[in-house]
DNA sequence: GCAGTAGGTTTCACTAAGCGAAACGCTGTC
DNA sequence: GACAGCGTTTCGCTTAGTGAAACCTACTGC
């Protein structure tokens, strides 16, 4: 708790941070302005993350700019880990906060199969593992992941499953129903499932972005009503669960501000 | 020259290096093998790095992992520029160490497309520019290019510039001089252009990788004999080429290792 | 041609930031 | 119940880091 911190190694990311921000390049007095550090400070920073490969000055235009080593710094993570890898742990942690089961899952086909299942010692058991597949449109997590396809990929999807004529009626002519869950899915940032499967059965999803900004998968947690009130679910767990598929999406590259574009662009 | 460098950011920094090998994450003691630092050190700093998002600490397992922050340092600079706007201080840079034009072009159907251009003062000029485009079978950063294409992409390029009765013997029946010229291109890692365009003007010309390992440009120096050698073209000239064209790859996100892993798959 | 400005680089004396050996406490193991 | 291994904290020492100031270039404008 009362640890003493390394400074210099925070200022030093805290340069390193502004010209991610700035990978145009920067000079010395604009690194001082935007990091308010003496220019003495700075300029000995600055030549230490040169040395280090972390930053290229380049002297035509005496910029500095982000260094080959930045790269391989974040890619080393990315490359070598699948997205069930890469989330296992945050979704135990999550789990373990909630004291609830917790999941991560993905479409495929017209299917939400599941790659990631956190349990809690519990009586109650639901009988699902890695690999399970469910109905995409019965699903927190299918619609999680359904809301921000492409309307052609969603188009096909809807064509696939009105083949089932029980189906075709719970989504509407044409998904036309579905289409309308989606929407607000897409407004709110995540989806819900109150005994649409199961009765007694409730669950919340959020969407797991990649650095295209794509929904790649989505996590959830489910929950029995009679244990956990709906509005528990809402209120106190899905605050975490969003924080959680945040810090995900980042790890996959995702990049917050393109979401603002992308609103911004519809 | 001799300034006083901060040796806790470069601790720091290589710490986090650590880290993106060991993407599964490390707990203290481990951290201390692999960086030689003290106990009460090294977890100094790693506090520091989960303080600051660098880090995220599993309490359950007692580990530490790459955090948010890492991703969000490389990928600013990689999503917000082309591969123009990233190579061209380089570009410049190289220019300026060996007194020679420099380009950076890539593949365009069969043509090769100048993105970038960095002209020395000479007298002598040549009569290229930006948006210029090559035929990529007669030019040095062509067959870089061509020389990492998936078979299927070559024979496609190969069968349409056949149409062309000149070419087609240039290139052998089918390609296949080509695909010798190719074949050595991939072996020493760079192509060499001695006349072939134009008699009397010489280049060798380095590929490009991107994050995934392809190659998706090349760059060049071309030199005309009377003035420079074929020799000091390729002793002098080329290992600079050959350097900046890594670190180009590497800024693209291009991970050193994978090229082994290419090279003994093959 | 010279004063003036702005950036890059170096100096230097001060001091607190960082160091790391050692101690402490917790947990699990044999 | 002794031991081992890890995480965490303490604490006095000292060196690494600090930043004001001076110094050196360029440029720029008059």
């Amino acid at each position: 708790m009362a640890v003493r911190l390394v400074e210099s190694l925070a200022k030093g990311l805290e340069i390193l941070h502004v010209f991610s921000a700035n990978p145009t390049g920067l000079r010395l007095p604009e690194v001082t302005k935007l990091t308010g550090l003496p220019k003495a400070t700075a300029y000995r920073f600055l030549q230490t993350l040169v040395s280090e490969n972390y930053l290229h000055f380049f002297p035509a235009a005496g910029t500095f700019r982000l260094g080959p080593k930045v790269m391989s710094l974040g890619f080393g993570a990315l490359l070598s880990l699948d997205i069930a890898e890469l989330a296992q742990p945050y979704l135990e942690e999550l789990s373990r906060r909630i004291h609830q089961n917790v999941n991560l899952g993905t479409l495929d086909g017209v299917e939400v199969v599941y790659l990631v299942r956190i349990k809690v010692r519990s009586i109650l058991g639901i009988n699902l593992t890695v690999g399970s597949r469910i109905s995409a449109c019965n699903s927190a997590i299918g619609k999680a992941v359904l809301a921000y396809l492409g309307p052609e990929q969603l188009q096909l999807i809807i064509d696939e499953i009105s083949l089932d004529p029980a189906v075709a009626e719970k989504i509407g002519r044409n998904g036309k129903l579905l289409r309308q869950q989606l929407a607000v899915i897409r407004k709110q940032g995540y989806a819900v499932n109150d005994g649409e499967t199961v009765p007694g059965l409730a669950s919340v999803a959020a969407p797991v972005r990649n650095a295209k900004g794509l929904v790649e998968a989505a996590i959830n947690v489910p929950v029995f009503t009679e244990l956990c009130s709906l509005k528990t679910l809402v209120e106190v767990h899905l605050p975490l669960l969003l924080e959680i598929a945040r810090t995900i999406s980042q790890l996959r590259g995702y990049q917050e501000s393109e979401e603002r574009e992308r609103q911004a662009g519809l």
